[in-house]
DNA sequence: TTACATTTGTGATCAATATCACGGAAAATC
DNA sequence: GATTTTCCGTGATATTGATCACAAATGTAA
């Protein structure tokens, strides 16, 4: 039975502290969707009533901003998607649209409260990823208007090479016009940065495969840029 | 007996939730301090083993960026303070410090887990609050980088006005310097754009006091600036 | 394969605002 | 109340990166 969560490969580390009764509990409140790349999972303005697991995949944050769309994040699965905005508000307040093919799962609201009371492991789970979503979203944007252009490309670079892809080697996930709005810049400047970090031996491009040759220098970028 | 739970004016609305016992365990375990102006709650880098509860009075959340001590938010009691950096980590991620005399209750960590855990509506008020600062964060970071300065300080005499003082005549809680961190801006553009706001007549002001005469363009500005 | 849409690279120009430099005002300290 | 420190206003200049404009490249659909 794919649909039982005892059986999941991609559990997340809060259902992990789940007794097997919660589990099943769980099993039996939740539906498994899969995404093609481009698809909407949370839309800003539109009603919610499940909790969203991105249980495979990648996503983006991305929220209306006064003149533009701006992208907030880019994060990869195992995670809990818009949690913020389906708890505090019965609209969301944020969209989040999948950027390759992936999977979700969908989870009943009031399941994930009678879990959220009856386990304390399990709320104290979701309790720090919450802290810990919001302490990373002060930094990052305390480094985005303080560093400038360069700094920030190298930071996304670096973000991708580590923490997403864990290889030096990989293709971007997004165009650079999504770049740009990722670090509050312009398309083309993101083009000039990108060629300037190329033609300089910092990283070898071929359209959004990239590959860093020089971490020691992008690095150095990153805290000086 | 002061230190009694039971008898505060200031309760939050999570601790409105609690049972009798267990506001009663709050009381014997948790610590009311009077800071003065400019003193620091919550130091980043320092070891926190406490939750802070802001009581009455004002303060300012502030994080280390690349380059300079960025202001995040300004915030008013009734308020927690530093969850999100006493629960994730032992150590603080970021700054508090009081900008008008105030008070926090100091509360005894262990106590306050056991309280999460125990009491399902307690833990669910302090959930959805964590969210509420999270959305907002991204929303604000949207905002300031998207709006010029003109509509970021705009906005923050109207939340200042609406949310800090209820009142459209106010004395500004921080010096120029201190506006300019929070917008990420500069002294000296914070300083012109109030002296413009003054001479069209949008405010009067006279050193750090504030009149908001013309509510209705300083609302224009701050959507289309 | 062709046709059309989307994405990208690059030069030229422009605008917002940071920075520098200073004098003066206000507040804090002795 | 004198002195030192912090805070504030304002002009002149410099700089980053946005915007505009257009061509090339790439992807997509018929």
């Amino acid at each position: 039975m794919e649909n039982r969560c005892a059986l999941c490969r991609y559990k997340s580390d809060a259902t992990k502290k789940l007794t097997e009764e919660e589990e099943e509990l769980l099993s039996c409140n939740h539906l498994m969707v899969s995404f093609k790349k481009g698809e909407s999972v949370i839309k800003q303005g539109h009603l919610s009533s499940n909790i969203a697991y991105l249980r495979k995949g990648l996503a983006k944050l991305h929220i209306k901003g006064p003149y533009y769309e701006q992208t907030i994040k880019i994060v990869k699965a195992p995670r809990y998607l818009g949690l913020p905005t389906t708890f505090s508000d019965k609209i969301n307040q944020y969209s989040v649209t999948v950027i390759e093919d992936s999977e979700v799962c969908f989870i009943d609201m009031a399941t994930f409260q009678e879990l959220l009371g009856n386990n304390k492991k399990f709320a104290n789970e979701i309790i720090v990823d919450l802290c810990r979503y919001e302490l990373d979203s002060y930094r990052k944007c305390a480094n985005r208007t303080q560093k400038q252009m360069k700094g920030n490309i190298a930071d996304v670079l670096l973000d991708f090479a580590d923490n997403l892809y864990g290889s030096d080697t990989f293709r971007l996930p997004v165009s650079r016009d999504e770049l740009a709005s990722l670090i509050d810049t312009s398309r083309e400047s993101v083009s000039r940065v990108l060629a300037e970090f190329n033609n300089d031996g910092i990283i070898r491009m071929n359209g959004r495969d990239i590959e860093i040759l020089n971490k020691k220098l992008l690095k150095l970028i990153s805290e000086n840029g």
